[in-house]
DNA sequence: TTGTACGCGTTATCAC
DNA sequence: GTGATAACGCGTACAA
């Protein structure tokens, strides 16, 4: 593989020389400009971009630590961010990170060792303070609410739509909800505020109505089980495809009134109330913020799909 | 930040003697290498990627050519490229392409400026001839066709799985049949076959009876009009999401029988008739060809489901 | 306008 | 066991 002191070798002109072609400088007279570019193209010569990030200490290389690949939430973000990274000119690493604390750590050891300009944390699986000490390396970004931390964050504003969702289910005359949640972990923030939330405007409701660790769609048939004893009236799903699952295990009978949350087609399909939080748009903002290394709060408006 | 010469200079020892530590290298007394970890751990220090990438030649870094993200077809591979690399402690990097041509030949500039280990090409927007120039730089791997490529591929049997689609129809007496396609570009070998195979079964078959471009859902109402107006009997589609809005809009009359391509659970929900071609397997052994630097063909079994 | 020489941070070779 | 020193390939002060 040729390198830049070849083409130096070969032209006769000195590296600085070739380089200053290369990356189109001044001071280079058209003459010497055209026989190094007819040597770089003879030679088949690319500039090695490792050593030009090692000299440059950058990388134009981001990285995003997202719990799975191919799920309808985490994808949409992906999407957003992945094309306003390409609008930038950077390239996007996946991160997958699996829920678990310490493949997470890892990765931020490694973004500690430069391997990235900077980091957007789509969902954190340990504590917020922890990510604090690693802005040193560059920006990071949260997908999530992150009260207080020094990094910036683009996130959807699941609380409001839940207001909305459980606002709307106390006109309809609802009496008892039943939730979905994504984990039982503590960190989940969302999982929180869902639980304060159906408490505040359901005073009646318990921790026993919800169905834990839905993320995986295997988990919807025994859900509408459980909801089916339980007999609520209203199921607040998180996300689409798990109410699509609900509902069709309602079939025949009465079904309760069920909410998914990512604005699907198979909800569209079903005729399922959703909430659209505009993650596409989320995950441009989120990476918009690390470009500008800004450490702003920006929550994203949502829209009710009542169907 | 520290680098390995600050670690050398505290602690007194070589840089040579500090690197060793570093790889669990061998030929260090017990005594020296606490002495320098615990400067490394008092430091802070780690050490730079880019520069052992440098060094060594290689970054532990693949990129996967992909036309969009948050399409089903296309991030079931990247779940199953994803896994296998993480298993293999290898990092994932996003290269869309949104079929340009020309992004793509971007891409593969990249790849000969030593910016990833190897290559994973989803789908291509160039000619396969193309690529061979690249094997230089890596390995290159397909999850297409790529018969007479030096290149590797893990395909899913896009062919076999029509075969068993339409001679379904024959059996079911469907007279005429509609087909909907990704791309009217002559490089799709996928498109090719779907209409050879299409005349092969119903010989009447014309390409008037094809619906392009359907890689967008809003597609999917144009679509409908169209094939009710052509009056076909049986639809084979480029995909669950697109079938299931055909269907969608058949409601109230007579459906023709549609059949889908992705196996998801919107086409679960509303009955239809899809083909799992097992693409998360294709994308871990697309990995694996890579991993292993292997040109073979790998064909996927596929699985027809009939509902 | 051009070129020399050094820095970027690590790993590997080889002499001691 | 240990330590200089030369790669790795590029960018860029600074001198000319």
């Amino acid at each position: 593989m040729a390198t830049i002191r070849d083409i130096a070798k070969i032209t006769g002109y000195s590296v600085t020389t070739v380089s200053r072609v290369i990356n189109n400088h001044p001071y280079v007279t058209k003459e010497k400009k055209d026989h190094i570019n007819q040597v770089i193209k003879e030679m088949n010569y690319v500039p090695n971009q490792t050593a030009r990030n090692l000299s440059s200490g950058k990388s134009q290389n981001i990285g995003v630590l997202v719990p799975f690949i191919n799920q309808p939430y985490y994808d949409q973000m992906l999407k957003g961010i992945n094309k306003a990274a390409f609008e930038n000119d950077y390239r996007v690493t996946l991160l997958p990170t699996d829920f678990d604390p310490e493949i997470e750590m890892g990765y931020l050891e490694e973004f500690s060792a430069k391997g990235f300009d900077g980091l957007i944390v789509v969902t954190r699986a340990n504590h917020l303070e922890v990510f604090d000490d690693y802005r040193q390396y560059g920006p990071i970004v949260f997908c999530e609410e992150a009260d207080g931390s020094h990094c910036g964050a683009a996130y959807p504003d699941i609380t409001g739509s839940m207001m909305k969702v459980l606002s709307y289910f106390k006109d309809k005359g609802i009496k008892r909800v039943g939730l979905t949640l994504g984990r039982d972990n503590r960190l989940s923030c969302n999982s929180k505020t869902a639980i304060a939330l159906c408490q505040e405007y359901f005073p009646e409701f318990t921790t026993d109505d919800i169905m834990w660790n839905c993320h995986d769609l295997t988990k919807g048939k025994a859900a509408a089980a459980f909801f089916k004893e339980r007999g609520v009236d209203a199921i607040l799903a998180n996300g689409d495809e798990i109410a699509a699952i609900i509902l069709k295990e309602y079939e025949g009978g009465k079904a309760p009134l069920i909410v998914g949350r990512d604005n699907l087609l198979v909800g569209e399909m079903l005729g399922l109330p959703t909430v659209d939080h505009q993650l596409i748009q989320c995950g441009e903002t989120a990476f918009n913020l690390f470009y500008e290394e800004s450490s702003e709060k920006i929550k994203q408006p949502f829209e009710f799909i009542k169907r």
